[in-house]
DNA sequence: GATGAATGAGCATTCATTCAT
DNA sequence: CATGAATGAATGCTCATTCAT
């Protein structure tokens, strides 16, 4: 699948906004959030400082963009994969997979993702990061409570599911993004999806 | 248990070192890694810019101080714990009991931990870091390894075992002390340790 | 009496140089003009950029635009009000109660030239600026001339004149516009009016 | 009289607070408050940028020291000349000949007042200019009350008195310190303590 | 006429760290 | 041991102005 991080604008000027962005990225995973500076930025970008401020308002709102648009661009693949799925086992999987997947695909993207969390989350476009979220787990519980009432769910406390299914995936992704493992997170999803399951699921 | 934190010398002068530790902690609990400055620190503890350095050399020999006192003040509950476990589930059980447990118990220290493990890593003392991680890890594998031989847990990529064990329990406190989730995971503890168990277990 | 920063156009667009004027002059009162940008006035009068800059070539000038129309408006009915005056008395009291009216009425023009003078002073438009205050102030020295001529006002050094009639009330209007006191000038007006003719007259 | 700003300390140290201040005021003085940069002072003072700001805090700081030192530089020339008149219009030109006499011999400072009043006014260091301008004001108000009260001084607004007694001499001021005219505050003081008096006397 | 992307010099301020006393 | 004045490189950000469309 091709992101929207790598489509370059056949008509574009020296520095638009996708340009800036795709550099941004570059320059916060090599040198991490607070070590990367507008100038850094800058120079990366062959922009200007003015271009950038025009275009992002601050570093914050640059920050915002990519984690937004990376949100995007994960839940894209997300979505279409769950619905195919015909059951929760299946829906898990899918989940599952499709996140490692996207993970091993996009280690800058994923890297930048958990590192901006924390910042995007405190900031002014915590309203729009809210908004996603929302709509990205409304589904999950769907199928959670529908699995419950069949019996094929282990009936738990509401605020443990996620990280029963999603925390063991989650971990390794940050040990391959920080280099302490080196299978790829997606050759070993099945593995994941299977432990997914098995944690939640009444009868394995 | 009563930690290094907690504990006030009676006849403590104005600055001694754990009484600038702890308000280290606090204003990094506070204020995060970033944003809290020495000067932040100096004005919380009462005490001077040339005590400060005097005692922890610079900035970042204060977060190291403070990862490795709570590092060890976390193993040493994890150790004997996990010591009086007969059995591998019992031993998953007991090392994801008492880590809940201490993250309950004590959330600005291990909140502080999440923030402070990536900088204490690219430090000067990742020496000292390298050197509990090994002895803190090296009794699970042993004991993993034993339960494999034994046909009482699946054979997987060596890799997997640590996030498939603590990714689960680790998310959950993550999200309890981002104040995403409200139930304590002292709380839930069963709950997960049942979950790392079915995860590498041959038969639940 | 109207004023030009109050007159609207029936059929105006979007963006006519006076209804910048007026959202300028908004601008500068709410904010100080140091503090306003000119993007400041970009956003409050709707329009661009671009369309501020090809009618006012620069933000001095916008300045200066107002400033001078001010000082026109103003102008238009001290001159009258003076002519009407019959002896030296008479022209003081019209000068004075004119201008107290004025500012009571135009309390935003007011605080706009007291704060923009030095800066239109020292433009490109000092110029205009001088040929205005010479016409101005003309008239009155002409008066005075003849007052001390006929024994009715006291010989002074030339240079202190103006500070003695138009000191009191123009610090009166100041600190009115800086909310320092609450009667408005108009209702003093008298009052500064035979303090200005006392200062300066050989019998009151 | 020796202003605080033009004694030396002899055991200075390169960059002490009384250097630094003086710098800043020939600077604010020669090029205006907002064209001073903090760069500015800091090449005038020989010192750092970082000494500026462990000493002042912040620009506004800087200003508001030297705005509150010549408060008090002016205050204690005109306490006493006040306090050694035996009537109100003693008490008046005393006011306005000590007034104008500080003026002309402390001209970088009374410019640089009339520049950060209203900067100071609204800064964090309001509370300690109203304080002072309690007590500046105090006296006077008192002399104003008794003077009424004996048929000395005409009955007016409480709120008029104050421009009426000051407003010309300090219009003189500003002209004179703007260059406007040549003599100084100080050779035609004289002149505006008896007009002073005639704008608020009963019989002069 | 109107628009707004692009520009970049310039500024206030922060902050870890040093070192003389 | 304790103190805090001194340091200055580094940074995020502002804003008037230009100019291609």
């Amino acid at each position: 699948m091709e992101s929207v991080f790598e489509r370059v604008e056949p008509g574009a000027r020296k520095a638009n906004k996708r340009h800036i962005l795709n550099c941004a990225l570059a320059c916060f995973d090599e040198l991490g959030l607070e070590a990367t500076t507008v100038d850094t930025i800058r120079q990366r970008s062959n922009s200007s400082i003015g271009t950038i401020y025009h275009h992002f308002g601050n570093k914050e709102g640059l920050v915002a963009a990519i984690y937004l648009a990376a949100l995007d661009d994960q839940q894209a693949l997300i979505t279409p994969a769950m619905e195919l799925a015909d059951d929760p086992k299946g829906a898990i999987a899918a989940l599952i997979k499709t996140y490692m997947d996207w993970v091993s695909q996009q280690p800058r993207l994923a890297r930048f993702m958990f590192q901006a969390r924390s910042l995007v989350a405190s900031s002014h476009f915590k309203g729009e990061l809210d908004a996603r979220n929302k709509q990205r787990y409304g589904s999950l519980l769907n199928y959670l409570a529908e699995g419950v009432k069949k019996g094929e769910i282990r009936s738990l406390p509401r605020e443990t599911y996620a990280s029963l299914l999603i925390g063991q995936s989650e971990n390794y992704c940050r040990a391959w993004l920080g280099g302490r493992v080196k299978g790829t997170p997606a050759e070993h999803a099945e593995i994941f999806a299977e432990a997914a399951w098995r944690s939640v699921a009444c009868s394995p």
